[in-house]
DNA sequence: GTCTATACATGGATAGAC
DNA sequence: GTCTATCCATGTATAGAC
């Protein structure tokens, strides 16, 4: 439409092919031929723009992974630790519902975990700064297991493809409930106009 | 020892190397030549054993996938719902507990599941198997999500590395103490002397 | 029956021409 | 900014030695 266009879209088309064609065969699944046959452009273009497929992936998955450490920023800011362990619960979740075709890549296709190591583990990463915010500087194995059982168990279930029939709205309480459960927090009195 | 040492120990010595390097370089980080390597031997004579690199990752993880069939099986002879539950429960917390490296690598590493897709999604599998235990003929939403989020959620977690220091036995409980909670199931009145 | 040698297709990746 | 040409490793496959 605009004058413009034709400049740099073209990475943001690859990032756009890049995405579909992850979805409908997965990361492993896409080779960098078929990014650039879809594109109508050579291996060698794609690499223009990205160093290695690894970034490509990181690319992709980016936006949701920055959501990710914004909600832990904002739950690590509140006061209680109950509002803390409540604020990043919800925000987790809503992020997981709302990604659910990126979180079922991440969970269930190889390359995307390991392209997201780096960000997810190691000092700083939002991995360990949810954990922080959920176990607290309690070493309590109970609590301690509950709490990866209950991200992995959210995320997991929220992009499993036997759920994917559920609205937005069913999955969004039910998950919620699920990590309510595991790391004993009471279900609000009033339902939040969020 | 035996005599008759050397005949066909080569495919016994090739699983036993090939899970070492799978644990230690995941399936993906592992090629048929280091595997080859390992044992002192070509790529075409790993290639004679098993006819592609999927069939040795099947066969590393078969034994642990046998005994969940077992439990399965034994737990939808149970008469009671919660009986069936309380068993399937029990035994699957029991294999991702002695199997932690395996389900380590099912749950983090690419080709893993892949590999075992066939034998765990479609019908007839042990997922399915153990999904219709833990929802019943009741397609309740909440149900399904929390059962859902439970196998996923023992797996992960009973495989974590950050986890891994835990002993058998604490792990076991905490880790049965999450399905309990998600599942709905009391905690038993006196510990079984299973 | 067990292995070696060898070949092939494909994938990711790089260097350099245009 | 895009392409050609090329490289290397990998999984797969076959032919044939022992």
């Amino acid at each position: 439409m605009a004058a413009v266009a034709g400049h740099e879209d073209t990475r943001t088309r690859l990032l756009a092919t890049a995405l579909r064609l992850f979805t409908e065969h997965g990361v492993e699944g896409t080779s960098l031929q078929m990014i650039a046959d879809a594109l109508g452009v050579t291996k060698a273009a794609v690499y223009y723009h990205f160093k290695a497929k690894d970034e490509i992936t990181e690319a992709v998955v980016e936006p949701a992974l920055r959501e990710l450490e914004s909600i832990v920023g904002e739950a690590a800011r509140e006061r209680r630790p109950g509002a803390r362990i409540d604020h990043l619960l919800d925000g987790f979740v809503d992020i997981v519902v709302r990604h659910r075709a990126l979180v079922a890549l991440f969970s269930s296709d190889p390359g995307v975990s390991r392209a997201l190591e780096k960000h997810f583990f190691g000092k700083e990463s939002a991995m360990v700064g949810m954990m922080s915010i959920l176990t607290g500087p309690d070493p309590d194995p109970a609590r301690d297991v509950a709490a990866h059982a209950a991200l992995a168990g959210i995320a997991l279930a929220g992009g499993s493809p036997e759920l994917a029939h559920y609205g937005d709205d069913t999955l969004r309480e039910a998950l919620l409930d699920v990590g309510r459960k595991l790391l004993g927090r009471p279900r609000p009195r009033r339902t939040p106009e969020r």
